[in-house]
DNA sequence: AAATGTGAAGTTGTTCACAGCT
DNA sequence: AGCTGTGAACAACTTCACATTT
């Protein structure tokens, strides 16, 4: 009941934009300031009628008989994405996944920035080559606050997964990026986005028989 | 054009089957026999009415009245997805991604091997605590066939993954499971998954705006 | 009585065809 | 002439309603 107006943009139509984005900051290195949609939307792998689709979405930005301004879409698909500004991040559970997540340079590339860490067990969290200390559970309130962080990227055990997302909910958090191979059941209003590496394998393994 | 008969059904049931696996393990181990599709559909978090939609597309498990055997739809899925008989998988491109994933346990629990990892600088991988060790990329065509391997992780640099797509398909793989976040071009008849991790954090961040 | 299996209806997302700018 | 923007047609997927089986 509160994500009016953008609810009915197609969720999947969002995704497609972070595909756009990336195909425009490559055209943008190369030097190129005008595409059509019938480029672009080869270079993102999909119809050049759903590409044109999906940013009427978000309004009129192209030119008709020229194209758009890769300059002026780019702006305008970060300020929709919100990665124009720095959007604060917090990682719980600093296991094989968790660890390497945080080592991972992409994030800050795209105008996120991990600012806590968190583990059951930090003492059993080796500190090394890390960019921000492992901190215990009990610090997590606190730096959410803080830092006004509505984002979390969640790698606990399947078994502590609901109950970890039951508190980051409880402090503010409003958007989980979920690792843990179960459903978690939330609150309407937060959303999930489920990232199973063992259910994409299998997923993989069925079209391998033919 | 290979893929006939299967086609026909959703991949959104297929990877909805993974998830009904999940969570008829779960009751397994809870030393229950038998389950509703009522109960079933609210543990993996979808209508029954789909669930029930999904297995039919396999064809009939259930008793009328009583439900569905635990044990049975188990063997079903498993069989389906591939998951019972062994499935070597290669990994390729080992930094901080590749790293986690080969230390990450859950895919040998649900019949993955990972009989290969590779990567263009082995000499830059500190070879500490990996469960096999990091080969340079002339060694793939040889363990490809060694094994029959028909599934590959791709962790390499998006500048380097077409490329190295492309050897996987050449020597044999069917289907990649890609973390590099640039679109692949392939034949039609090479599965890819994308798991991109930027883009899943976009996707919530626009989200996080209302 | 309880719960599955399924054609039909409904919903959502994609593609077409072309009108409308530049 | 070229390319966008969009209502309408189409396709895919989901849900409903209920007949069917145990």
């Amino acid at each position: 009941m509160k994500k009016e107006a953008r609810t009915e943009i197609p969720r999947k139509a969002v995704y497609r934009l972070s595909v756009y984005l990336r195909c425009l900051h490559r055209l943008e290195n190369n030097g190129i300031h005008t595409v059509s949609s019938e480029v672009l939307a080869k270079a993102a792998g999909v119809k050049s009628t759903q590409l044109r689709k999906d940013l009427t979405y978000f309004g009129q930005f192209g030119t008709r008989g020229l194209g758009y301004d890769v300059k002026q879409l780019i702006g305008m698909i970060s300020e929709r994405l919100g990665t124009n500004s720095f959007q604060p991040v917090v990682i719980v559970g600093i296991g094989n996944l968790g660890r390497a997540l945080l080592s991972y340079r992409g994030f800050e590339r795209e105008g996120f920035g991990i600012v806590g860490a968190f583990d059951a067990r930090p003492d059993l969290c080796p500190a090394g080559g890390l960019p921000v200390p492992v901190q215990p559970m009990e610090a997590l309130p606190g730096v959410i606050n803080g830092h006004v962080v509505k984002m979390a990227v969640l790698c606990v055990p399947p078994s502590a997964a609901q109950e970890v997302a039951n508190q980051l909910i409880e402090y503010g958090v409003v958007a989980i990026l979920n690792f843990a191979p179960i459903v978690l059941s939330l609150p309407d209003e937060v959303t999930v986005n489920n990232v199973n590496l063992a259910m994409e394998l299998e997923n993989l393994s069925y079209f391998v028989n033919e």
